[in-house]
DNA sequence: AACAAAACAGGAATAATAACTATATTTAGA
DNA sequence: TCTAAATATAGTTATTATTCCTGTTTTGTT
């Protein structure tokens, strides 16, 4: 892979931002520094960095897909309310793909646990609007 | 909700088909029993039965969101080898939410862990091929 | 039966993403 | 340092999954 000052920016990008973007949100955060870059740069970047492992996609039920610069596995939050997406450590998932491979004879090679629901900001938020 | 012949047909083909189909092979599904239903009625079908909670919507990387007539949380397997997606029994789920809302301080409403790697079947058909 | 509410078919519209093409940049080697 | 091949890019067009729209049909209620 060659370098290319595209590629350096959108590698800086998702790691400044680490709010999980959209293919788009790139796209504003690198045109900032890389005024005429293409749309199609981003997503040819982001899937060829996804298939060298150096960052990792998360496919949501809500709309485009979302860009991780962490590669190690990890869990996902997704708060319903306010669309923000959070990290959650988590070193259960070793012994999952242990758990499955005994299980269904079925052999992990990736994992992606998103889990959507309320935030804790937002949970205190409508505390507050209720009262 | 009013009924219809073609809502009828849908949860049909879904409960012959635990593959988990996309909105694509539902259609094709149904087709046969209701030749002249319209993909948008599968969509809007997929979509309130997903709201009402009588089904459940799974985002994958792949291609199109795929629907599983079980609406107990689950686990997915995902095989990147022959792309059919199995289900795992899982009750994990709930000792999850639980420590994701003491540490995080997250309250998980819905999950989804999808785990790709590679089925049994395709396991033993790549020892047959390497023999 | 008559009417309103909801569902439908068919097609047009959108949004996310991929593919194409002609030009530009990078890099290894002479 | 110069050159040529390999790879990347911008800009545009195409594709795919999904939603929206409109006029018609079906369903449930009185």
């Amino acid at each position: 892979m060659k370098y290319s000052k595209q590629r350096e920016s959108i590698l800086r990008a998702l790691a400044e931002k680490l709010d999980h973007p959209t293919a788009e949100m790139v796209y504003q955060a690198v045109k900032l520094e890389q005024p005429n870059i293409s749309l199609g740069t981003i997503y040819r970047n982001l899937n060829q960095l996804a298939e060298q492992g150096m960052l990792r996609r998360i496919s949501t039920p809500v709309s485009g897909d979302r860009f991780d610069i962490r590669t190690a596995p990890h869990a996902h939050l997704l708060c319903t309310c306010c669309g923000r997406m959070l990290d959650l450590e988590e070193d259960l998932l070793d012994a999952i793909d242990q758990k499955v491979l005994d299980t269904a004879g079925f052999q992990v090679q990736d994992h992606q646990l998103l889990l959507s629901g309320t935030c804790s900001c937002c949970m205190a938020q409508s505390r507050r609007d209720v009262s």
